[in-house]
DNA sequence: CTGAAAGCGCTAACAG
DNA sequence: CTGTTAGCGCTTTCAG
C-alpha cells in the first residue's frame, strides 16, 4: 500500500491514452480536445492524484522551496520573522523548508548541507552566534543559489540582507531613559563580538554623550539573560551608588532587572527605570508593563523573503541590497516616571503608573 | 551562473570514466579500485559536489523528510514539541519541512497538499483549533503515508498519536489549590468543543469533587486569553463573593488574572492563588512566579517522531499506538500560601514567599 | 489533436 | 573492476 501513489501514467493507462496527453489536458493546453480534458480531470480528481513535486524539480531544476535557517524558533522575535516570511512564501506559491541551528556553527553547516542538496532555490539566514567563518555560504552562492542574510548577518560575502537598525533602536531607548530623568543609566549587553551587542552599546553610548551622563565602560555590563540580569543587578542594587536606569539588550533580561529591582523594595519607573529590547509577548504582561524597543520582526522576514524572490525572479544580476530596517521605541509604565512638582503641567489625570 | 550544480555526469567526464563508477566510488563500492576511488573522492571534493537529494527521493521513492504541520509557532509549547522533534529527526538522518496552519482550516488542508506532494515520508500534525472536517487526513492516510497526531489529535482516524494528559493536569492543579485551603475555585477554560477544553474543564470537576467543594457550571468561564481573563477578573473581584484560587487553561490567561488580581491591591497566593497551565518561560519571570502544569512539549515531540520512525521502518502493519503523556504540576510562589499559624509546624527558616 | 522519445540526476541490475 | 542500460514521474520538443 505505501507509496501507492497515482502517477500520469495510471491515469493514461486507465483511459488508453498516452501519458503526454495527460500532462497536457491536466495543465490545460490548448491542443487538447474538450473531452480528453474533462476526461482526464475526472480520473484525477477520481484517483486522487496528486502532482510528484519531486519529479517536478528535477526536470525544472526549480523546487519552488527555500530554505529558512533560523537559530532558535523559541524567541518571540524569530517567530514573527518566520511568519512574515511564510505569509509571502504561501502566496508566491514558495514552500519553505525551516531548519533550527540552536545558535550551533557545526548545526548550521549540516543545515545548509541537508538544504543545498535538498535543492532549495534561495535561502534566508540568520546566522549562529558562534558562526566566525563564513566559508560554507560563501560556496553556496559561488554555485549561484541566492542567501539572503536577515539579522544576523554576514558582512564577508556581498548580498542581500535586512538588518535591525539596532544603534539607533538602543540610542531612543536611551535618549528616552535620559529624557524622563535618569542620571546613571546602565546597560545589560550582549557579546560584543556579536554585531547586534556592538551597535546596541554603541546606541547607549551616543545617546549618553548627547544628554551629557557621564559614563564609563563599566557601565556596559556584559549580561543577557534573565538569570544573569537577576543576579547583577541584585548586586549593583548593593553598591553605594546604584543606577536609577536600565538599558536592557533584550526583554528577557529587563525583566529579570525588574524583578530584582522589586524584591529589593525599590519602584520601577521611579526608583529605577527599566527598557528592553524586541518588544516580545511577555513585554505587556509584566508588572509595570516594559518599554521596549519594536523590532518589527514580522515586517524583516517580509522584506527578507521579497528580496529573495526579486533576485529568483530577475533575469540579470545586479548589485546587493542592504535594508535597514526602523525600530521603534514603545513606552509603557517600566519608564512613565510621576513628574517630578515642579515639571508637573500636563496630564493631571495620571495617577502614577496606572495608564498603558 | 545559476543551477550550475555539479553532477556525477561532470566528474565522470573529468575522468573519462562512467557515471556509474563515479556513482560507486562515491559510496565506497567494494568493486571499485582504490585508485579510482581517490580520484572521484578528490575531484568530488574540488568541484564541491553535492548529491542532488531530489534525484534521489525520485528514484528511490522516499525523501528522508517528514512534514510537520503546527497550528502556531509562537507558543512555547509548540516550538519545544519542535525542539524535540529535529533533534530526533536530525539524528536519524531526516528531513522536517515546518508548516504553520495559523489555526486556519484552509491553510492546513493547503498545507497537507504541499507536503504530499513534496513527497515527504510521513507527517507529524497537530490539527488547527477551526478543523472539524478530517477528510483531508483520512485520504493522506489512505495512500499509505504514516500520520502521527500530537496534541490536538483526530480521533476519526486510526492512526499513532501521542496526547497529553489534560485531565490528570488539570486535575493536579485543582488539587493543589484545594490542599493550600482554597475554597472557591473557579477556571478560566478554553472553548469546549476542543478537547482540551473539555478534559481540562473534566479535570477541574473532578478535583472539585474529590475535595468536597461546592461548585456550579458558571465556576467554568469561556476565557484563555490573557486580556479576557485580566477584564474578567477585575469584574470577578467587584462581586460580593469572589474566588480565592483560580486555575487558568493556559499560563498567558493565568498571568492576565494575576494582573488584575494585583492591580486591585489584592495578594497572589494568600488572597487568591493562581494556577495556569503549561510552564511556558514566562511562568519564572512573573511576580509572583506562576505555579503551572508542565506539558513536556520536547518530550512529546520526540515521542512523536519515534512513533512515526518506527512507522516508517516497520515492515508489517500494527496496530495503532497511543501514548498519553503525563503532565507535572510545578510549584511556584502563585499558590505558595502563608500557612496559617495552627498549621505551620514545619519549614522554619521561610519567610513566606522568597522560594522558588 | 495526439503520441513517441529524450532527458532532469542518480542508481542498480546486468553484462562484460 | 568498469560500462551500458533502464527507469523513478514528468514535460516538451518533434513528428505525425
Amino acid at each position: 500500500m505505501r507509496g501507492s501513489r497515482v502517477t500520469i501514467k495510471d491515469i493514461a493507462r486507465e483511459l488508453s491514452i498516452s501519458p503526454s496527453t495527460v500532462s497536457r489536458a491536466l495543465k490545460d493546453h490548448p491542443d487538447i480536445s474538450a473531452q480528453t480534458k474533462i476526461a482526464v480531470n475526472e480520473l484525477a480528481r477520481k484517483l486522487q492524484y496528486e502532482p510528484n513535486a519531486i519529479a517536478l524539480s528535477l526536470k525544472n531544476s526549480f523546487s519552488k522551496t527555500l530554505g529558512l535557517i533560523i537559530p532558535e524558533i523559541v524567541h518571540y522575535f524569530f517567530s514573527s520573522v518566520i511568519s512574515g516570511i511564510e505569509d509571502v512564501a504561501y502566496d508566491a506559491g514558495f514552500n519553505v523548508i525551516i531548519c533550527q541551528s540552536n545558535e550551533s556553527y557545526e548545526r548550521e553547516v549540516k543545515n545548509l548541507h541537508t538544504l543545498v542538496s535538498g535543492r532549495v532555490d534561495g535561502l534566508l539566514v540568520s546566522v549562529s552566534k558562534e558562526t566566525t567563518n563564513f566559508d560554507h555560504f560563501k560556496h553556496v552562492v559561488d554555485t549561484g543559489i541566492p542567501i539572503v542574510f536577515y539579522d544576523r548577518v554576514c558582512n564577508e560575502i556581498l548580498t542581500d540582507r535586512v538588518i535591525v537598525d539596532d544603534a539607533d533602536g538602543a540610542f531612543k531607548a536611551v535618549d528616552h531613559l535620559a529624557s524622563v530623568g535618569c542620571k546613571k543609566i546602565v546597560h545589560y549587553a550582549a557579546s560584543q563580538h556579536l554585531m547586534i551587542g556592538r551597535n546596541r552599546a554603541m546606541g547607549y553610548r551616543e545617546a549618553m554623550r548627547k544628554n551629557n551622563l557621564p559614563f564609563t565602560e563599566e557601565m556596559i555590563i556584559r549580561c543577557d539573560s534573565f538569570d544573569c540580569a537577576k543576579k547583577m543587578t541584585e548586586n549593583l542594587l548593593k553598591e553605594k551608588n546604584p543606577p536609577d536606569g536600565i538599558f536592557a539588550v533584550n526583554d528577557l533580561t529587563a525583566i529579570g532587572a525588574m524583578l530584582a529591582i522589586k524584591e529589593a523594595g525599590l519602584d520601577i519607573p521611579n526608583d529605577i527605570a527599566v527598557v528592553g529590547f524586541s518588544n516580545g509577548n511577555y513585554a505587556t504582561m509584566t508588572q509595570p508593563s516594559l518599554t521596549t524597543v519594536e523590532q518589527h520582526g514580522y515586517d524583516i522576514g517580509k522584506i527578507a523573503i521579497n528580496l529573495l524572490l526579486d533576485r529568483l525572479r530577475a533575469d540579470h544580476e545586479y548589485e546587493a541590497i542592504t535594508r535597514m530596517i526602523r525600530t521603534d521605541l514603545v513606552v509603557r509604565e517600566s519608564t512613565k516616571r510621576q513628574l517630578k512638582i515642579d515639571q508637573a503641567t500636563s496630564s493631571p489625570g495620571l495617577s502614577g503608573m496606572k495608564q498603558v
